[in-house]
DNA sequence: TCTGGGGTCCTCTGCCCT
DNA sequence: TCTGAGGGCAGAGGACCC
């Protein structure tokens, strides 16, 4: 006898409503009904968000805005505040885990819950759905659109059918709340097109066309063989049931992050050794801060450099033992950096630090063995930066008069926003 | 049009070891 | 001692997501 079939999911994708420009409007109010976007403002800068008005004249975020000015020379450029949208993406975060302990933040603005268990005590799962939207309105002036489904990949979908559309007059309305109910799924599925299947980007996309895949549909008739052979092994048979509808994966409340990095585009290129050097030292520090607040340390130092061409390349060295100091990762990096020759012009680099383990099991190295390292001087550096700010302290090769500024996590979101404003050597 | 920053996952290749 | 197969791992790069 087989075991009986365990009851669908009950799964919500919540969306915020063009999230950073929101936030924006609540404490500029008098942009409401203007073309506004937020992003980086420089001429290397990218559009975070737009608002509805803004996507009309086909601003979408993701792009430079420097085409975005040309498409819309008069709307309202705002040059984006990381710290404030991680505030209240925190509370939003809060709000939803007082209905289920099951929230996967996928970014500042989005979030799946499973809502399963919940279903006794709030009622099903559309009512949810709409008692969150309200209670996002009532406490932060904020809208969201919400997909109701049994699988993350439908829920995801649903939400984008419930967002608000732009139009030639002026932002439509969405139904806010979209419900796939159990057994629709695949008559929801098939008509989108397949683009909008997570998984499915330019190049996936690419390879699909020449089998005349335009929809989710055409996707779900071609035989997995025939998937596997043109995307591999795993993308073929993830993409496979996906079109299918089939999607065991569970919403995951806790996750552990398997890389901290930090990169940066520079206004000007640059062409030397010496000043990457300074760069990735600062970087470096950067990653080692956010490593230690997060009590992680890793093995793997990954340097990456994007050419002027924008050819990209990475170079990686795996450690004896977990790294979470900045002298140690910056050693490394410029290491890696030193095998790099910059002559045609470096407009990017980043360090990156992978192979975590909590910091609490990092191995003590021979420097620790002989004395107070920098390990110990560490953590007074980090409650000096608690206390005192980012720029109180760092390495003697970055900061003082005319030196470079510590990085600060998503200070440099979207793009370098003036020419050079750390004083870097262009040519 | 000319492309940010923070990530994850997958594939391929080369090396080392058995 | 040499050779090849296969597994594990590191390194590099590509694709994708928000």
């Amino acid at each position: 006898m087989s075991a009986p079939a365990a009851p669908p999911r009950s799964i919500l994708h919540v969306d915020m409503d063009a999230f950073f420009v929101s936030v924006e409007l609540l404490r500029r109010p008098e942009l409401r009904g203007l073309p506004v976007v937020v992003g980086g403002r420089g001429d290397r800068g990218v559009v975070a968000a737009a608002s509805y008005e803004a996507r009309h004249y086909g601003i979408h975020s993701a792009m430079p805005s420097a085409l975005a000015r040309r498409l819309c020379p008069h709307a309202v450029f705002l040059p984006g505040d990381h710290a404030l949208y991680s505030e209240v993406s925190d509370r939003v975060m809060a709000l939803f885990r007082s209905v289920t302990p099951l929230v996967e933040p996928i970014s500042l603005d989005e979030a799946f819950l499973d809502v399963t268990g919940a279903l006794r005590a709030l009622g099903p799962a559309p009512a949810i759905a709409h008692r969150l939207r309200d209670e996002v309105r009532s406490t932060e002036g904020l809208t969201c659109s919400v997909g109701v489904a049994t699988t993350k990949m439908v829920a995801k979908l649903a939400s984008e059918a419930a967002k608000p559309k732009a139009s030639p007059a002026g932002p439509v309305l969405g139904p806010g709340v979209h419900v796939v109910e159990p057994g629709t799924e695949l008559a929801f599925l098939h008509p989108l097109p397949a683009r909008a299947l997570w998984g499915v980007g330019p190049a996936t996309f690419g390879r699909l066309e020449r089998f005349g895949v335009r929809t989710v549909g055409d996707i779900a008739e071609l035989p997995e063989a025939t998937l596997v052979s043109a995307l591999g092994a795993a993308h073929g048979r993830h993409l496979h049931r996906l079109a299918h509808a089939v999607d065991e994966r569970d919403v995951v409340a806790e996750q552990r992050p398997k890389s901290i990095g930090h990169e940066e585009t520079f206004a000007t290129d640059r062409y030397e050794h010496g000043p990457l050097a300074r760069e990735v030292v600062r970087m470096a520090d950067a990653v080692a801060g956010r490593l230690r607040r997060h009590e992680l340390a890793g093995r793997t130092v990954t340097l990456k450099v994007r050419f002027r061409d924008f050819r990209t390349i990475t170079r990686s060295i795996t450690a004896p033992s977990p790294l979470d100091d900045g002298p140690a990762i910056a050693r490394s990096a410029r290491g890696l950096l030193d095998e790099v020759d910059p002559s045609p012009g470096v407009r990017l680099v980043g360090v990156s630090v992978s192979g975590l383990v909590p910091g609490a099991t990092r191995q003590l190295s021979l420097e620790d063995a002989a004395g107070p390292s920098w390990h110990e001087a560490s953590g007074a550096i980090d409650a000096i930066r608690e206390r005192f700010g980012d720029t109180a302290i760092g390495p003697a090769s970055i900061v003082g008069p005319g030196g470079l500024r510590p990085a600060r996590r998503g200070e440099q979101q979207w793009g370098p926003d003036r020419p050079d404003r750390r004083g870097g050597e262009g040519r």
